[in-house]
DNA sequence: TTCACCATGTAAGTTGTTACATGATTCC
DNA sequence: GGAATCATGTAACAACTTACATGGTGAA
């Protein structure tokens, strides 16, 4: 359901064809709703069939060929209807936390790659972050601007503050996740220790 | 592969049945990785297939039986094999966020629905862990005092930490999640007046 | 005897991953 | 002519969801 409520978000700005929103969901949108092209393309004729969008077929110079999307009404009604409606959690399933909870039973260095690979996975995603904030802010973003063009003026602010929102959240999340496997380093740093004064005490 | 970890893990602590190992997943290490019976009864076949559990039948009564899985060397290995290789971290599929992306779009009813809605998801999960949290340090959690019981002396106390630093985590989340919500709120409250105020002003 | 709990699944469908496959166009 | 990029997919598999289906045990 997401997937396609991205897509239809993505259309409201404008037509566009499978590889232009496959473009975009390895940028903006996708910084928040990842999907590779493999999943946007069949989604997107399965949302044809259903009256969501409709495919206006082009050609480029003689033999190529492009679908350009637009969305229907229906497509509009489903996205608000979405954006109206309760939004389903799932429950948790993190795998760095579920590793983290028995981090005992791995090697020192182990613990220390893994912090650590927490720690850069989470500087980038915070730098993506960071990044679409400033970007927004400059009103450089190419997706959000043609998005503007199209917004009545009154409504325009509360469209960018609404975008800054999401990213920030994102970005609090990203230091959150950084903050804690640094603590994490240190927690491993001190249990290190007592483990070697606890087996040289029995050593002695 | 997190799930067949997760499921390595419990075995560690002791032989355990398909129905015994589902409810943990209702309780404890289902709270860091959440899986249905559904899912955990063919995973443990398969594992069985793959040498990692052997399945001890028993009878309960007179005709119940029930199928104890114990973690074999093979299984063992593959948990560790796990615990010291790379985490592979998803790309961002963050549905809260998405639909923050485009707030502008939704009712002013929806919007404070779905803020609220965050916010008293995460509340939940925020008093899980920090339920599980003083669980653990009061030494209550049956699972963990299982598992303490076969484990030296010396390990105890790293046991535990790494446990609590896994829960601290995910609670930070939660927290950095509500903090989100309610700045989220209080932009609705101050985007809603906005709107009002330039609405009015061009009504004068 | 009834109810809570023990116990084990299947089936159908959706979503997501990884890898592969193909060909046109545009610009240098 | 070659490389980047435009353009559209398929196929196989893995993971997860939702709903259904069945029956035994043990205690009040």
């Amino acid at each position: 359901m997401s997937l396609r409520s991205a897509l239809l978000a993505l259309l409201r700005i404008g037509p566009m064809s499978g590889y232009e929103l496959a473009k975009q969901f390895s940028q903006s949108v996708g910084h928040v709703w990842h999907a590779p092209d493999s999943q946007i393309y069949p989604e997107l004729r399965k949302m044809a069939t259903e009256g969501l969008v409709v495919a206006e077929e082009q050609t480029r110079g003689t033999a190529g060929r492009r679908r350009v999307y637009h969305a229907t009404e229906a497509g509009e009604r489903a996205f608000l209807d979405w954006m109206n409606s309760p939004l389903k959690y799932q429950r948790t399933r993190d795998a760095a936390h579920l590793r983290a909870a028995y981090l005992e039973s791995a090697d020192q260095e182990a613990i220390c790659d893994f912090l650590r690979g927490h720690i850069e996975h989470w500087q980038g995603e915070l730098k993506v972050w960071e990044d679409e904030i400033a970007t927004i802010e400059a009103l450089e973003s190419p997706m959000l601007n043609r998005r503007l063009a199209v917004t009545a003026e009154e409504d325009r602010e509360v469209t960018i503050e609404y975008k800054k929102f999401a990213y920030e959240g994102l970005a609090a999340r990203a230091r959150s996740e950084i903050d804690w496997a640094q603590r994490g380093l240190k927690l491993s740093r001190r249990l290190e220790r007592t483990a070697e004064t606890a087996s040289s005490r029995h050593t002695d």
